[in-house]
DNA sequence: TATTTTAATATTGTATACAAATTAAATGTG
DNA sequence: CACATTTAATTTGTATACAATATTAAAATA
């Protein structure tokens, strides 16, 4: 690629595109309603249309943006009204897994357990206290294997489109770099209750999300423009 | 573009693409895991790249394809029991817009009365029976606008990723020509139900997807390879 | 022979160019 | 002045070219 040579102004992957974005339009940089037009994102980023396109379906199927019927894509912007729903549809697909989980015979642990081998490791190192963007993905991560085990495409599908935005939130709330060890029991717990499929697993597992729900709220709202 | 004088070698759109590609996976034409290369299929269907990676994200989001880590999409694949779990998927969701519905008091008719609109207007034309796609089409159409009256894109969200793949077996299983004016008036009544606010909508919501479920995925399995 | 290294190939990701379509502006007409 | 029609602009959609990465095959080493 041509700018190589110039680090500062190297072109962004639409990964990166779509966190930039997706970060800007949670905390309201964006104007709900406002359009999102390829070419001058692409100038402002410094790269061209293709990666751009990619990052505005990305952030479509989060329901960040939507695509208009003619062409185009509008911003849907984020309120902290959104960020309630989104956890109240973050509780309603993962309770439904887990009732599939503890309903079924046959099933896979293999990712549960690999997510909390994960979350142990990092443990091991106290000494460096883990990144809000760190702990973040930890915990996508063992939630995406709670919903994997139910072996459920759709509502995998369904919960991947809100596990990005989710994860943006919790990186953005700074959430929770002193209170490691805490995050972590959390999570043994309700893997512990999981694996000897116990039914109280359902419970521990709306008080799991619950419990987050009110303070990163909280925080978010400080963040947020709007 | 260069194939203009040439009608039936003519570019398709992605939405064309990706309808192909959908209804190809849903019967069963690609193998569970095989890999879907963009080169191949824009060669075999006689375009470029550009509108493949398009539909390849957009089926990435219905949870027919999987996008790899390093790269590269492979086929997720159906089977009755994903259609099974698409059903109830459907119900969850529509299931908790309509507990909003009923339980907030401000929102918005519009979209759901002119769904209707739509539904009564085919009615007057009864000398020709609607096609299985137009049904289908009417159909999503109908259940969209309920979902959009709860007024929570999240939610929203995660049931678009289950609409096109939804809308696909309905067509496919060519519901329901001859039985049209059942079709409208199941709609009727829980669009009534709706809009007087009445809690016996929630029940008639179970009901009327629940009737579907069977009969479609009966019908469905005939067609299926697999 | 088995295993690592290296080279060749295949495939995706990004940039650019152009065509098609949409939107906005300008012009004409009642 | 309002309203339709035409023209210009903006913007998206697709095609092609190239760069970067990943995968496979081949060669080299133990």
């Amino acid at each position: 690629m041509s700018k190589v040579d110039d680090p500062l102004a190297r072109s962004l992957q639409a990964k990166e595109i779509v966190k930039r974005l997706r970060t800007d339009i949670i905390l309201g940089e964006y104007k709900s309603g406002s359009r999102l037009i390829e070419s001058k994102v692409a100038d402002r980023l410094g790269c061209s249309r293709a990666p751009i396109r990619t990052a505005f379906q990305l952030l479509s199927q989060e329901g960040l943006v939507l695509n208009l019927s003619n062409g185009g894509t509008e911003v849907i912007g984020f309120t902290s009204k959104q960020a309630r729903d989104l956890f109240e549809l973050r509780l309603l697909l993962e309770q439904k897994a887990l009732e599939q989980i503890l309903a079924n015979r046959s099933f896979h642990f293999r990712p549960l357990l690999e997510s909390m081998e994960h979350l142990e490791q990092r443990l091991s190192v106290p000494e460096i206290a883990p990144s809000s963007a760190e702990t973040s993905i930890l915990d996508i991560q063992f939630h995406r294997s709670l919903v994997m085990m139910a072996d459920n495409s759709p509502l995998l599908a369904a919960w991947n489109t809100m596990a990005n935005v989710f994860q943006a939130i919790l990186e953005i709330t700074n959430m929770t770099s002193a209170t490691y060890r805490q995050f972590y029991e959390s999570h043994r717990r309700l893997a512990d209750l999981v694996i000897q499929r116990n039914p109280d697993a359902a419970d521990e597992l709306t008080r799991h999300i619950v419990n987050a729900k009110e303070i990163i709220i909280a925080r978010l709202e400080q963040n947020m423009k709007s």
